[in-house]
DNA sequence: CAGTCGCCCTGCTGGC
DNA sequence: TGCCAGCAGGGCGACT
């Protein structure tokens, strides 16, 4: 389940690992994730071949590589997916779907035999994807509507505040809306109301401009604090990009604890449907709205 | 237009 | 033991 702070390790990751090399061949192994590529899974792989990755840039839960001729791989690992890079002898994964032979993009050869390396798109529920943005290197369009994320420096904080306010939804809905504010997911959602005390179904029109405030300070404290650990957990050679293994570690207070004493005031966490999934929160520290009667 | 809902997909878990 | 329902959930298309 990557939300911003996975996402952006994974991009720090290819950014040391993969920028300037060359793409020497593609082998898709599973049709689904590359489902967005109209033309299909031949098309994708003979159109990555022999081309350069250049860099590696994000919005919100987006990925994108911009190759040589302005043109980009846009990638969004959904739920389960996986971006790793990794040396060709290492044993394929179970749920691999995608691999990228990489060469190492050097004109000259080097004077010892480079190790082949591979990047790999593995995923287990195919949520995730991979498609070829034409000229999207700067900023694929198909992801122009992806709002900038809370970390960062353009994000337009005052912006923010004034749409929160002016929508009639749940706020926890608003904060899941990439549109709004990106790079948020269901469990930073909940991490961050709690942090600030508020419900996620407080209608976000009738928040108090302190309180809208308070909700973003809240959101950049719980990304940050995840992002801190995200960082440290993937090695030179094997990058295990999935943040899964820092993304438990992580002490969580209110997602996943149902039943469980709220750290900060000892009433039993509270699990209520949301949208086909789940909410977490605290009663106490977090009290429902108060009914309108009119 | 804003708001809301259901679907895509696999694997694990729990109930009977 | 085996089967099936339920759950996990981001994004998007299709509704109201």
């Amino acid at each position: 389940m990557p939300e911003l702070p996975e996402v952006e390790t994974v991009r720090a990751g290819l950014a040391e690992h993969v920028v300037g090399r060359t793409i020497t061949a593609v082998d898709v192994l599973h049709p689904r994730p590359v489902r967005r590529h109209a033309a299909g899974a031949e098309d994708f792989a003979a159109r990555l071949t022999g081309r350069r990755i250049c860099d590696a840039r994000r919005r919100g839960k987006y990925l994108w590589l911009p190759l040589d001729d302005g043109d980009a791989i846009l990638a969004h690992l959904g739920m389960s997916g996986q971006l790793l890079v990794a040396p060709a002898d290492l044993p394929d994964q179970r749920h691999l779907r995608v691999r990228l032979t990489l060469g190492d993009g050097q004109v000259a050869p080097s004077r010892c035999e480079p190790s082949p390396l591979e990047l790999r798109f593995a995923d287990q529920r195919m949520f995730g994807g991979l498609s070829i943005s034409p000229a999207g290197a700067e900023l694929p369009p198909e992801i122009a509507h992806i709002a900038r994320d809370p970390i960062d420096p353009e994000f337009d904080d005052a912006l923010f505040v004034a749409r929160l306010r002016q929508r009639t939804s749940a706020l926890k809905r608003l904060l899941l809306d990439q549109r709004l504010v990106s790079g948020i997911g269901n469990i930073y959602a909940d991490e961050a109301l709690w942090l600030a005390m508020l419900h996620g179904e407080r209608p976000s029109h009738r928040l108090r401009r302190s309180q809208a405030v308070e909700v973003l300070a809240a959101v950049r404290t719980v990304l940050a604090a995840s992002l801190a650990q995200g960082g440290t957990s993937f090695d030179a050679l094997y990058v295990n990009v999935n943040g899964e293994s820092g993304y438990f570690e992580r002490s969580l207070e209110v997602y996943g604890r149902e039943g469980e004493p709220c750290r900060r005031c000892g009433t039993a966490i509270v699990r209520v449907p949301f949208m086909n999934r789940s909410s977490f929160y605290c009663p106490t520290c977090q009290p429902r709205p108060r009914r309108r009667t009119s």
